[in-house]
DNA sequence: TAACGATACGGAGCAATGTTCCGCTTGGCA
DNA sequence: TGCCAAGCGGAACATTGCTCCGTATCGTTA
C-alpha cells in the first residue's frame, strides 16, 4: 500500500517496458473510445479497444476518473495557461474572461457527457473533479478580480461558481443542435456586468 | 380531490381496490424516498418502503420517469399555471419572468437531483423531460414573448432553450452550499437584456 | 355463499456495468 | 539460464434497472 510514485509522470524508469506499453495503449484507446461513445463508454470497452484484460486497465488507473484526467490532461493544462495570455493581450479584463471561459466550453462541449460527468456526484469522479477545478478555478479568480477591479462585472460570485455554472450550461450540449451553449454561456457573462 | 385518474385518465373505475390502494402507497413512498434519498434512489429501495414487490411497482409505473412524474405533477401544474397569473399581476414583462423562472428554480433545487435527472440522456427519463417541458415550455414562451415585445429582454433564444439552461443552473445546487443556483439564474436572466 | 375467471402481486432472474481478486505469465536482473 | 516480483487476464462479485411467470386475491355470478 506505500507504492508511492503512481499516475505521476517522472518515475517512469521503475515501470516494466510492458507497463509502460499498456499504459499509452489504454490512453490511446481511451481517448478513441471518448469520441465515439462519449466518457461514460464501459470500461470494459475501452479494455477490449485496448486489447487488454480488466485487470489492467483498473492496475494503472483506478478509477475511471484517472483516466478521464489523464487522457485530457493536457487540454486542461492548456486552457489554463491561457488565461493569463488572454488577459495581457486584452485591454478590457470583461472581454478576456469571456473569451477564456469560451476556450472553457470548448473544451467541454467537444467532449461527449464530460460536463456531465463533472457534475457527477458519484465519489469515483470526485477526483476528476478537484483535478480539474484546481487547475482551472485560480486562473478563472485572476480574471475575476482584473474584470472587478476594472468595474466591468458586479463582485460577489466565486470563480468556483461560476465554473460550476458554465460548467452545468454546457452539459448536453453536443447532443441537441437546438440548445446552443456557447450564447447561453454568453448571455451568463453578460449578466454579470448587470447590478444583482 | 380523490381518486380522479391515473396517468391514462378514464377507466379508473375498472381498477381493483387493491391495485388502487396500492398505487397510493407508491406515491406516498416514492415521495418519501425521493425526499430522503434524492430521485435516483433504487426502485428496490421505493418497492421496500411501500411494502410491495417490484413486479407491482413496475405494473404501475412502466418506467421510473412515471413514477417521478406522477410524484411531482401537480407541482409542475401549479408552475405552470401561475404564469399567467404573475404576467397579469407585473407591469414588467422580464420582472414576471423572473420570478416565474424563480419559482420553477425553487422547485428544482428542492428535489434532490431531479435537475439532473431531467438533463440526462437516458431514454428512460425521456418521458419525464417532455411531460415537464411540455407543460412549462409553453408559459414560458408566453412570458418571453411578453418581454421580447415591450422591448425588455433580446430577441432570438427559444423558450426550450432557456428552460435547458435553468434546470442545468440547478444540477447540484441541494449539495453544495456554496453553489447558488438562484443567483445564478438571476444572472442569466439579467443577461438576456444585454445586447448578444 | 361458493366457485371461477380476470386482475394484480411478489420476487426470482436476467442483463449491463463498475470493481476486485487471484492464479498464471513474463520482463529484467544476477 | 533461472528466478521472482511486477504485471496480466478475465472470472467473479455487487449493484441496479427491468421482465417474467407462478400464485394469490378480488369481485362477480350462479
Amino acid at each position: 500500500m506505500s507504492d508511492a510514485d503512481e499516475g505521476t509522470a517522472q518515475m517512469t524508469r521503475s515501470k516494466r517496458a510492458d507497463a509502460r506499453r499498456n499504459e499509452k495503449t489504454l490512453l490511446d484507446a481511451a481517448a478513441a473510445v471518448f469520441v465515439a461513445s462519449g466518457v461514460e463508454a464501459p470500461v470494459r470497452d475501452i479494455a477490449a479497444k485496448a486489447g487488454v484484460g480488466m485487470g489492467t486497465i483498473y492496475r494503472h488507473f483506478p478509477t475511471r476518473a484517472d483516466l478521464i484526467i489523464a487522457v485530457y490532461q493536457h487540454q486542461v493544462d492548456a486552457c489554463a495557461e491561457a488565461g493569463p495570455a488572454l488577459l495581457a493581450r486584452s485591454d478590457s479584463p470583461h472581454a478576456a474572461l469571456g473569451q477564456w471561459i469560451n476556450l472553457f466550453v470548448d473544451f467541454l462541449v467537444t467532449k461527449h457527457g464530460l460536463a456531465a460527468v463533472l457534475r457527477s456526484d458519484n465519489a469515483a469522479f470526485n477526483a476528476l473533479h478537484t483535478s480539474f477545478l484546481d487547475r482551472l478555478v485560480p486562473v478563472c479568480a485572476v480574471l475575476m478580480e482584473a474584470a472587478e477591479a476594472a468595474g466591468e462585472i458586479q463582485p460577489g460570485l466565486g470563480a468556483l461558481e461560476l465554473m460550476h455554472a458554465v460548467g452545468n450550461l454546457c452539459i448536453g450540449a453536443e447532443k441537441n443542435p437546438n440548445y446552443n451553449a456557447r450564447r447561453l454561456v454568453r448571455i451568463l457573462i453578460a449578466g454579470l456586468k448587470e447590478p444583482h
